[in-house]
DNA sequence: ATCAATGGTCAAACCGCTTTGGATGGCGCA
DNA sequence: TGCGCCATCCAAAGCGGTTTGACCATTGAT
């Protein structure tokens, strides 16, 4: 059943049936009504091809996924952007369409996005410093709304990011209050912006009381648990070990725990854990009692926000950059207390 | 830069425009090289909306994902299959659009997807059993594959799945021939159909051995760290525990080692732990040596069997249902040993 | 009574491509 | 020389909507 059709069958152009549709005023509400019934009647539901095609807008927003280097990295995160983001396209009538495409032709699927009119909007994931997909976008001329920031990017852009300066900083505040002067991070990787601000938070903290960061119990590699547990084991293993870990992830968190466990330690009394929790669904710190004390901000949340952002951008391109800053919550669970005392 | 444009700067119609970049034979090459040179040199991509369009195709398939009930147990694999298999697309040049719906909008988003004609067709996830969308799917008439089955389908349909049945009887035969007579399982919610089918693997091993299956010892929860965590807490502390434990997935293995390491027992010597691992990019289960003995089968490579599948549903519609039952290997780690002997 | 304004409707153009059904001209062959 | 056959190319008709620009019949004002 298509527009045509269901023009005739009522005795009305298409052009009468497709304003009524579309709650134009230059048409009598008795008419309106008829249409209405009828195209609930017969199930109508007009072409998206040809509403693309007609109107020039593709009613879908693009998420590039690169599949090598990076994609590790965003996996256990990007289900739940993903969620909250769609959460918003879908109830304005709007498609997620994803590209998931080899890290050399990320570039080239940006253009091509552009080039055929596939998408209206984009989303950028994982934004590393001075991130050349920035001015990219910039210059294809597409709308885009950063999830997180690119320390370096010289052009105004649209970003939702989460505040990781600030979190590690009050958490690395809050172990300094407990008494620990050994503290380990197990940062993610560095070429990613969210982790260079969260050693910045980290390092501000410690030097704000006159402590120098130690390099040897500052990891940065990929936030899985093997590599989280290698990290705390190593440093667990050395002649001062650290009486704390900053930990960038919950995944990486379970690892250092895994090391610290294995070395017949107890967490929360011999060593403090602080976590940062995406407060990802299906990887709930705890119920009632958080497992692990942590930076907690929703990550579905920054996806929803974001696309939101998109939308409003997309509706009005003339405004300028819109950007949101989400503060991190403290949140205190069993993994921390006081640092043991010396011997 | 569109094709009529591109076609008048040639001195050429878009029929002829058209048919050399398609590949068409009937054009003089001589004169498709050049129109491909002009292509390249104006960089010109047909416009998807029209190529849409005018073919009636939609070159996009659909993933539909429920938000609240099944959602959070599909979350940690989603992100892997989807990496698979959109891979597939777009190595085919098809997009993937992802609709994120509360539970109860599910249906009739199936139904607007063909109505609309936004997708060629549909991969169906975490099937349950006797799942209603499958005979909805046929009944609407679009090509789909099922990542997993549903028992008690009356329809054939096209499948992609683990043999989740056998890989858990194997593990659990496994155990056995390691002396262990008390086996827990650690299952996800048996409304799914894997879960379902893990189950029924592992109590045809204990029966086959003469053991009954013990539901003290068998919880059904979603697969969370928390829950597992739970589960292995209430279970260690009964008068008969387990020696060994099955358990659904990477995560929820990892609640059941929290809690057998917090009741001072030591894994692979105390306790045994076998988890499905669905070999997720960032949750491997060590790297040279595995942490947890396994079955594991990658979600990854099922996405890109679903979706090659789909598309050569799509290219041929009159092939009979396609069905792929993918065998889980049995890996060996360190979380499993010999039963300890009976005090 | 006349005319402009207005409410309601429609025909037709358009969006940018594909595809059908000719047209044209050169060539081989009788 | 004449004819049919290819090899090439093109005009035009879709695809299924939206949107512009009339058109017509009322209505209200003058």
């Amino acid at each position: 059943m298509n527009l045509k059709e269901l023009a005739s069958q009522l005795g009305l152009s298409p052009t009468t049936v497709s304003r009524a549709l579309n709650g134009y005023p230059e048409v009598n509400e008795d008419t309106r009504e008829r249409v209405m019934a009828a195209a609930k009647r017969h199930n109508y539901r007009p072409n998206t091809k040809a509403i693309r095609l007609a109107t020039g807008r593709a009613f879908a927003i693009g998420h590039v996924i690169p599949l090598a280097t990076r994609h590790e990295i965003m996996n256990p995160i990007f289900a739940d952007f993903i969620a909250g983001a769609g959460e918003t396209y879908s109830k304005n009538g709007y498609d997620m369409v994803l590209s998931v495409v080899p890290d050399e032709d990320e570039t080239q699927t940006y253009r091509d996005l552009k080039a055929r009119g596939t998408v209206d909007g984009m989303i950028l994931h994982a934004p590393q410093m001075d991130d050349a997909r920035i001015p990219l976008l910039v210059e294809i001329g597409i709308p885009f709304v950063v999830h997180g920031r690119a320390t370096g990017a010289a052009l105004p852009y649209s970003w939702v990011d989460v505040n990781n300066r600030r979190a590690f900083q009050r958490a690395t505040e809050f172990l300094l209050d407990l008494g620990h002067r050994r503290i380990a991070l197990v940062n993610g990787l560095e070429n990613m912006d969210f982790a260079i601000r969260r050693r910045t938070g980290f390092t501000d903290a410690l030097l704000a009381r006159g402590l120098a960061p130690d390099s040897a119990i500052m990891a940065s590699d990929e936030m899985t648990e093997v590599s989280g547990y290698r990290a705390a084991k190593a440093m667990l293993a050395m002649d001062a070990p650290p009486t704390a870990f900053l930990a960038a992830s919950m995944i990486s968190g379970m690892g250092v725990r895994r090391a610290v466990e294995e070395r017949g330690l107890a967490i929360g009394r011999d060593i403090s854990i602080i976590i940062h929790d995406d407060d990802l669904s299906y990887m709930k710190n705890g119920e009632d009692v958080p497992i692990f004390t942590a930076t907690r901000s929703s990550v579905r949340e920054a996806g929803r926000l974001a696309a939101e952002m998109l939308l409003d951008i997309i509706a009005h391109p003339d405004h300028a950059p819109q950007q949101r800053l989400l503060e991190a919550e403290l949140i205190i669970g069993q993994s921390t207390g006081p640092a043991p005392a010396r011997n």
